[in-house]
DNA sequence: ACCCCTCTTCAAAACGTTTTAATCTGTCGC
DNA sequence: GCGACAGATTAAAACGTTTTGAAGAGGGGT
């Protein structure tokens, strides 16, 4: 309640407003006398900045913008975690946008973003629609793609190859044999979803099948209760001998339909998720799935955003691309 | 870049600075010519508010604060969905604080807050010192307790009953038959922690059984890796009957270790997790568990805090406490 | 003595909004 | 027609910082 102002640090230690900023922001311009007496005063009151004062005045701010597409998939969470230790490490405050998959929703969160003024925003887009990424553009907001490759030369973005991941998946599936693959997976208007898509498609070519032969089975979301309906789709119309699913959501629900219906995996079906979430390794038939640097690709990506803020001239816009790596487990067996 | 402030609306629309401030916030008060002329202007020009300059004047902001102990952990990632989407309803930010456990950065995020100059916080605190809470309440910050009770009567706190809760998991455990009952736990300075303990005691007391006999196993994290480390000195030391586990993630590292060790859940050993997060159903042998009510627990939580914001002038302080539920799964058939 | 530097500090002007008190219209009651 | 009054609008003063250009202090070289 006691507002302590910069004004009243510079009464206490005897020196004006000017000076104390100077303590706070760059120290080596201050004799070292004067700089301890300014913080002494700082302790003694208790001060603290005020962030607003400082970003209107300044022109920037301390905080970027992380927009994801659902909080509740422990892939994002990954990332997340990655993204506010380097922030954190750098004193930047992030503020947190889930679009839960609507456009709506992110266009309303990324309006929040800009009127908070973030100094930047990390985003993995749940639509196809760069136009709205380029306005926070001209707002000054940088903006780096998680996730994602870039829309345009001069951006940055970290993404991981989701073609050579639906490509290596349904190789996987197939080299055990058998044939007659579904892909269960949520709307192709999700990038990810249609990348891997085209992969198993190419897969299936390279091993001399008909890609159209691939079995699409639509869920409404990624989630693990969505993959259950897809279980039910799939045994309706007759089970394929291997199902690949477009994140491991989808996969747990599927697996967890399929063997409360008495389906055996791997023996009858064989299935793969996509992600390598934690819970993979651990559910009731062991996961095979794709496993993506999580945890790095928001690392790399908030590493980038703040270089590009920190210091714009020098920054060279970087398209990073991981790849995936296979990991087998008893779900394909 | 072209920074348009509400000087260009306003000279845009044929009115006073003033005017345009009055659209946007008490829009009854201005003619309806009037402002509709503003709004034109508003959407021509692509005005957006800046957030800090009105901060800074109006003297309060519209973020809140997320300071969680685990980002990775489902039950954090729910409750911090419920809280983004009730913020997102009414025009909040959230800006997010993963605490990874450690009081210190805990302490960091707290500052970066405080700075933010962020309209309350909501916080699971790591440690039990309120002192530092207390601190942001002086400054004017509103604090909410998230799964944890209230520090003092004029604060509200939303949280579920862990003694219950640790009493009935392991009531259920003894019930089984069997005796000699482990407690894999994270460090007992949290408080979740120590109270789950506190009730596991009590359902031996109950069971005419003697509390100190309660074998306690300590976890340096509350993670599924230290769990696997837990049941490696479980082993070592001659394994129970029943191994209660202070949370899912703990549970699942145990079991997986123990999976792979040969160890047969339930029949040479029955397991029970807290949390109910959704892997808890899917894991390879599916897990017992206590069943919180997460997602609402950050919604209900969201709605204290900006009920006290907004009317600070009605607004009665709640202690909420919900109860806990159990949920039996093969692990504990 | 004088000038010229460097090292510190300062005063004052922003930044974009909100809010207060005052001004300016009409309208209505009489 | 006059005064009063409500409603709509405005001018101007904040809010707490950062930043700029200038002033002051102390030294060294001539």
């Amino acid at each position: 309640m006691a507002m302590v102002s910069i004004k009243d640090v510079a009464a206490r230690a005897g020196v004006s407003p000017g000076t104390v900023s100077n303590v706070l922001n760059r120290p080596a311009k201050v004799a070292q006398a004067t700089r301890e007496r300014v913080e002494a005063a700082i302790r003694e009151l208790g001060f603290v900045r005020h962030g607003s004062a400082s970003t209107l005045r300044a022109g920037h701010s301390r905080t970027i913008g992380l927009s994801v597409i659902d909080i509740g998939n422990p892939f994002f969470t990954e990332v997340a975690a990655g993204v506010e230790d380097v922030a954190s490490e750098l004193g930047y405050a992030v503020i947190l946008g889930n679009s839960a998959g609507s456009p709506d929703k992110e266009e309303r969160n990324l309006g929040v973003l800009a009127e908070q003024r973030v100094r930047g925003v990390l985003i993995t887009p749940s639509g196809e629609d760069p136009a709205r990424l380029d306005r926070l553009r001209e707002r000054g907001i940088s903006v780096v793609l998680v996730d994602h490759p870039a829309h345009r030369p001069d951006q940055c973005a970290v993404a991981v190859d989701d073609v050579a991941g639906g490509r290596a998946a349904v190789r996987h599936l197939l080299a055990r044999g058998g044939n007659g693959v579904a892909y269960v997976t949520g709307p192709l208007t999700i990038r990810q979803c249609a990348e891997r898509r085209r992969g198993a498609a190419e897969a299936l070519t390279a091993a001399g099948l008909d890609p159209a032969s691939l079995r699409l089975v639509g869920a409404a979301a990624m989630t693990a209760r969505a993959g259950e309906q897809a279980a039910a789709d799939l045994m309706a119309d007759g089970l394929p001998e291997a199902v690949f699913c477009a994140n491991d959501l989808l996969a747990l629900g599927v697996l967890r339909a399929l063997l409360r219906a008495g389906v055996r995996v791997p023996d009858d079906v064989a299935l793969m998720g996509y992600d390598d979430i934690e819970f993979a390794a651990a559910s009731a038939v062991s996961l095979s799935s794709m496993r993506q640097p999580t945890y790095q690709l928001g690392r790399i990506a908030t590493e980038l955003l703040l270089d590009e803020c920190d210091n714009p001239a020098e920054h060279a816009h970087q398209h990073i691309m991981f790849q995936p790596e296979l990991v087998a487990r008893e779900s394909t067996q």
